[in-house]
DNA sequence: AACAGGATGCAA
DNA sequence: TGCATCCTGTTT
């Protein structure tokens, strides 16, 4: 069974806890998600603080919509986006552990991106209604981490980071 | 193990 | 100008 929209819909905290676990399909690829971090409007950190912008304005659209960045000069990273439409919140995806047509390393977001094939052509794509790019709902038992967000110089505090054991 | 710096494009 | 990164080399 495949995340819908109501699943997005509900707190970007919810969601990223609640995506640990899940299989996220791309085009064949499949990966369990071990690593989130969460972003909100409401905070320093995130692309659609101080409103929409070329980039940020996806994030403000429908909830369980792609949001691919490009960042660094080489890498690109995926997100989905969450809360109701109007209020520019996402998940980032950080790592996942690969299951299926996954070569090289899947550890961290840039990482997970270039094993996917994921690029900013991904941006804005509703995976609640698209056949090869979607997440699917594995329940599974497992312990997870919260902890702070990595690499980031504002909000740096927030302890909005899950991880799987 | 910890740190410094380079590669590199683009949003703001 | 600085970044929601990663890799490689150099210093403890």
């Amino acid at each position: 069974m495949r995340l819908n929209r109501e699943f997005f819909s509900r707190s970007t905290l919810e969601v990223a806890k609640d995506l640990l676990g899940k299989e996220l399909v791309y085009k064949g690829k499949r990966g369990r998600i071990t690593e989130v971090e969460a972003y909100t409007m409401d905070e320093e950190s995130c692309h659609a603080f101080g409103g929409v912008t070329p980039r940020s304005k996806v994030m403000y659209g429908p909830p369980g919509v792609s949001y691919v960045y490009f960042i660094y000069g080489m890498y690109h990273c995926l997100n989905f986006v969450t809360e109701e439409e109007g209020r520019g919140c996402a998940v980032l995806i950080r790592g996942v552990e690969p299951i299926e047509g996954l070569k090289g390393n899947t550890d961290g977001p840039g990482k997970l991106c270039r094993a996917f094939g994921i690029d900013k052509k991904d941006n804005g794509i509703d995976i609640c209604s698209s056949d090869d790019f979607y997440i699917e709902d594995k329940r599974m038992q497992f312990e997870y981490q919260q902890t702070k967000r990595i690499g980031i110089k504002k909000a740096a505090d927030l302890p909005w980071r899950f991880v799987v054991q």
